[in-house]
DNA sequence: CTTGCGACCCATGAGGGTAA
DNA sequence: TTACCCTCATGGGTCGCAAG
């Protein structure tokens, strides 16, 4: 056995053994209670040494806060790039803690948040009877973010949120139309909004973008749209019409020429007059509100055409990107139709694409061998 | 009473930036 | 490259108000 070089144990007059070290600073720091044994008090200041070597040390007196006390504190001073949180993410993260976390988990002190717990947790909030797995994985996402920021403060020795996975999303699967059902929804809508959903099916426009269209971003001689601002809906503030956040966003999209003849239709009976004017509006003349077109337009139009339960106006684009991509749009030009700055959410198209094209093949395949029926019964 | 509308809320979808 | 964190848009619901 060879002598210990860091760290000492003396008895006490009471005859427990105290442990003690020096830190870095020359201050000397003593175990935070005494031990029965010389042995016990090595072993305290092995395991500080491994924990302060590795940077861990947790200072005993920390990390006794409920978690709820300590999330709340870390979304007000969080720093981004030394910038507090937006404000909407604020406000998310706060509503996130309040319904997801804080329930379960709110009053548990920090440094007793074991990985268990984290575990029963998630279990319950991405179970059937949670809001679903995306929104557990935000939540789980934040909790290990505070967490992290608790293990940097040293308040407590390892991250509890250890899930491999729990972090991400698996958004669901969009419905995907077929032609039929494009054709149907535009027949099922009132006249006033057929324009509307046969430019988002044909131009991939979003709802914002199309709300926001005025006439003069019609050249239907040309036949292109150009997207130049976007309704920005804030909650608690007023709505306004902005620029789109990238300036991918701002783009000329092509129009198929078999719509051209509804829009010079629409802009004739509907729009707003003047180059200023809205091209869609509501039939009091009032800008479209995107929570009442969902419900009252679109929900009943999408219900008629016989699209699947749980579709949205937002999957027409989906549907448009797929047809560009079976048409043999390269990804440069899926993006520049949807106003993506990134290509990944275009080359999902085209895989999409692809796969569908692949699983085809295997069908058709299939479909041979089988009439051939030479294979053994 | 019904309908249209706007404010607000929570849940979800999509994408950017960056450190590992 | 990719996982992670952050940001923001959309989806869909409730509620209250006011006009018809």
């Amino acid at each position: 056995m060879s002598r210990r070089t860091w760290g000492t144990v003396r008895r006490l007059r009471s005859g427990r053994y105290q442990a003690r070290y020096t830190d870095d600073t020359g201050r000397q720091v003593s175990a935070p209670s005494t031990f029965a044994t010389k042995a016990d008090g090595y072993r305290w200041l092995a395991k500080t040494q491994t924990e302060l070597d590795s940077g861990r040390w947790i200072d005993p007196k920390a990390g006794k806060e409920p978690l709820q006390v300590y999330a709340e504190h870390w979304v007000e001073t969080r720093l981004v790039r030394g910038r507090p949180l937006a404000p909407r993410t604020a406000e998310l993260y706060r509503a996130q803690l309040k319904n997801h976390i804080v329930p379960s988990l709110g009053s548990t002190p920090l440094r007793q948040l074991e990985a268990s717990s984290v575990r029963a947790w998630y279990g319950k909030l991405s179970g059937p009877a949670g809001p679903g797995q995306v929104t557990a994985a935000k939540c789980y996402r934040l909790l290990r973010a505070i967490c992290t920021t608790a293990v940097d403060d040293n308040l407590i020795a390892r991250n509890p949120c250890s899930i491999r996975g729990a972090g991400q999303e698996r958004s669901s699967e969009r419905p995907m139309f077929t032609l039929a059902q494009v054709q149907a929804l535009v027949d099922a809508v009132e006249d006033r909004w057929r324009a509307l959903i046969l430019l988002a099916a044909w131009t991939g426009l979003r709802i914002g973008e199309l709300s926001a269209l005025r006439r003069e971003h019609l050249d239907l001689k040309a036949g292109t749209v150009s997207v130049k601002s976007a309704v920005i809906d804030v909650i608690g503030q007023e709505r306004s019409y902005g620029p789109p956040k990238s300036a991918a966003g701002r783009r000329a999209v092509a129009i198929p020429p078999h719509i051209i003849g509804d829009l010079e239709h629409h802009l004739a009976t509907y729009a707003q007059p003047g180059a200023h004017g809205l091209v869609f509006v509501g039939p009091k003349g009032g800008p479209i509100r995107r929570n009442n077109f969902a419900s009252r337009v679109w929900a009943p139009a999408a219900e008629a055409a016989g699209l699947p339960a749980g579709s949205h106006l937002h999957d027409l684009r989906g549907w448009g990107a797929t047809v560009a991509a079976r048409h043999g749009a390269t990804t440069r030009e899926l993006m520049h139709r949807l106003g993506h700055a990134s290509p990944a959410a275009a080359l999902r198209y085209q895989r999409a694409e692809q796969e569908r094209d692949a699983a085809l093949a295997a069908a058709m395949s299939a479909a041979l061998r089988h009439s051939d029926g030479t294979t053994s019964a």
